[in-house]
DNA sequence: ACCTGAACACCGTTCAAGT
DNA sequence: ACCTGAACACCGTTCAAGT
C-alpha cells in the first residue's frame, strides 16, 4: 500500500521515542518504512517540513483546559498541558519551537484568549500567550538538551526540572492574573 | 603560531555571523583557520564543547545592570541585556541554551540575586531566574528560527519580535516585582 | 605538545528513470 | 501518482603517524 503523510508522522514520532532527533533521518525513517530516502520527498519537500507536521500533532495532543474560578488558575493549567504534551516526546521542545516559527497554530493562544474572556482582560492575551508560550519552550528546550547531554556524559549534575518548572511558574502567574 | 581556544571561539563567531550555525562546521572552521579539521580536536573534545565555549562567550558580553528604583525595572534591564547579548549573534540563542543545560554560569541568575537583596524577596530569586532566563531564550530561540527560515522561503510572513518581546516581558514584569 | 592525512560512518537532497 | 537507484556534496569524529 502507498505511503502517506500521516503514517510518515507516526513513524517520525517512534523513532522520536526510540533514540531521540539524532535517530530520527531521512534515512533511518525511510528503512523503517521500506522505502528508498528518496521517496520520502515525494510527501514532503522537506526534513523541516516533516518535523513541522510532526510539530502539529504534538500540539494537537494539548489538553484542553476547563474554565476555572481564577484567571491564574487557568493560566497554570494551559501552560502545564503544553509542557506534558511538549516534554512527552524526546526533542519535543525544539521540534514544536521550530513549528511554531514556521507557522504552526498555538493552541495555548486560543486557550489564553477564552481566559481572558471569561476573567477580562483582553488587551492583555497577547503578551501572556508570549510569555507563557516562550516559557513552556524555554524550560523545556533546555531539559532536552540538558537530558540528552547526560546520556553521553553520566558525570553531569541532574536537575529536577518539573520542579524548576513549577518554580518559575508561580513567579510568572502571581502577579499576571490580576 | 600555535592555535589556541580562544583564538578558535574567535573564528567560531566570526563563521556565525557570516552564515549562522549550518555555516560553521568543523571543516569550515578549520579551513578558516588553516588547519586540518582534526586538529580543532586537540582543543575541544567535540564540536558541543567547542559550542559550550562560544556560549560562555556570549554570556560574559550580557551588560551588568545598575541599581534602579524598583525590582521590577531591574528585572526589565537584566532581561533586555540578556536578549540584546543572544540575538546579537545568529542563532546565539540555540548556542546560549545548550551552554547552560551543558552548566555555564547564568549571569541572570547573579543580576538577579542582587536584585532581591536590594528590594526584598530574596526567597523568589530561583523562580525569577528561572522565568526570565526560559522567557528570554523561548522567544529568542523562536525569533532566530523564524529568521533562518524565512531566509530559505522569502514568501514567510514577516514578526517584529522585537515588539513582542516587550510585550510578553511586560505581561510577566507585571506581578513579579510584587 | 600540536598537527597532518586518511579514513569511517554517516547526513539531506536531487533527479533521471521505472511502474 | 508514487517510488527506485544512483549520485552529489556534504557532515562529525578517530587515529596512526609525523614534527
Amino acid at each position: 500500500m502507498a505511503l502517506n503523510k500521516s503514517a510518515v508522522v507516526d513513524t517520525a514520532l517512534g523513532l522520536l521515542h526510540e533514540a531521540g532527533l539524532p535517530g530520527m533521518s531521512m534515512r533511518t525513517l525511510a528503512t523503517r518504512l521500506n522505502v528508498q530516502p528518496s521517496a520520502l520527498y515525494w510527501h514532503f519537500p522537506s526534513k523541516q517540513a516533516l518535523l513541522t507536521a510532526v510539530a502539529e500533532r504534538v500540539l494537537a495532543d494539548v489538553a484542553p483546559v476547563e474554565a476555572r474560578a481564577s484567571a491564574a488558575d487557568e493560566l497554570r493549567g494551559v501552560s502545564r498541558a503544553m509542557r506534558i504534551a511538549v516534554a512527552g516526546v524526546p526533542d519535543g521542545a525544539e521540534i514544536v519551537a521550530l513549528g511554531l516559527a514556521a507557522g504552526a497554530v498555538n493552541p495555548v493562544a486560543e486557550a489564553v484568549g477564552r481566559t481572558c474572556a471569561r476573567h477580562g482582560g483582553g488587551e492583555r492575551a497577547a503578551g501572556l500567550t508570549t510569555a507563557l508560550t516562550a516559557y513552556v519552550l524555554g524550560v523545556t528546550v533546555e531539559e532536552q538538551t540538558h537530558h540528552n547531554l547526560a546520556a553521553v556524559d553520566p558525570a553531569m549534575s541532574r536537575v529536577d526540572y518539573d520542579s524548576r518548572f513549577d518554580e518559575g511558574l508561580e513567579a510568572m502567574l502571581a502577579g499576571m492574573a490580576g
